[in-house]
DNA sequence: GCCTCATACTTGGTGTCACGATGTATAAGA
DNA sequence: TCTTATACATCGTGACACCAAGTATGAGGC
């Protein structure tokens, strides 16, 4: 199904977890925090089925620390925050995503009709 | 495998039809053509297996058009070209990749330390 | 005429991953 | 007590790039 915006979906999936790791950049956030500054920040709509498979893998991986914090809200929150393999793992991924965005609007010049 | 680089292969997952449709924008290629033009033009490398069932999905929904032209070469060339469906898609998807490395853009600015 | 070698396209199997749907738990408010 | 909002977790699914191996064609050497 959705053979429409199939192809969307597969950019999605280089750049969500760039954006996630973005947004903890700046400090620490829990899950739905996360999915609620996308969609504010950039109009990224995302799931929460989406966000905890990738927020477990990079935690997984090392890149993230998770934390329970009870207390703040009313439900206990799982907060998540960089940690130093992470942080200087999005330099590398951010590096790579420049160099890669370059390539596309590269051939994207080249694509447009002569001026 | 591939720990390291898995991320860089899933970032390429979603550009490589964009970049293999913007190609094809200037006029008609072939398979190997294509590949070497991505690999002179840009430094991405695709091999034969990545590239062929793309071009074969492309032309199956109707976005590329195929040709088998002989005694060009060595050996039959089967040339693509895009469609006016193809052409319209493409419009479609450099503006959705405009919009969403925009995003990221603005994510990435937002991550850097205050200046 | 045979044998490499480069060209060119094809195909099957594999692993990864976002996404939707569904489920669980907690506590405030009515 | 029953609803509602918050918050996290997970299973199943389908799509897809990638690797590897395979097929076909003709040119050039000897």
């Amino acid at each position: 199904m959705t053979e429409r915006d199939a192809w969307s979906e597969q950019l999605r999936r280089g750049g969500l977890e760039l954006a996630i790791l973005l947004t903890l950049a700046p400090g620490r956030r829990y899950g739905l925090e996360i999915i609620r500054h996308l969609e504010a920040f950039t109009d990224l709509i995302v799931t929460e089925g989406t966000v905890y498979p990738i927020l477990s893998r990079l935690t997984r991986d090392g890149l993230l620390a998770a934390e329970w914090v009870a207390g703040e809200g009313p439900h206990p929150r799982k907060y998540y925050r960089l940690t130093a393999a992470g942080r200087t793992r999005l330099a590398e991924m951010t590096d790579h995503w420049n160099t890669f965005t370059a390539k596309i609007a590269r051939l994207i010049r080249a694509a447009e009709p002569r001026p």
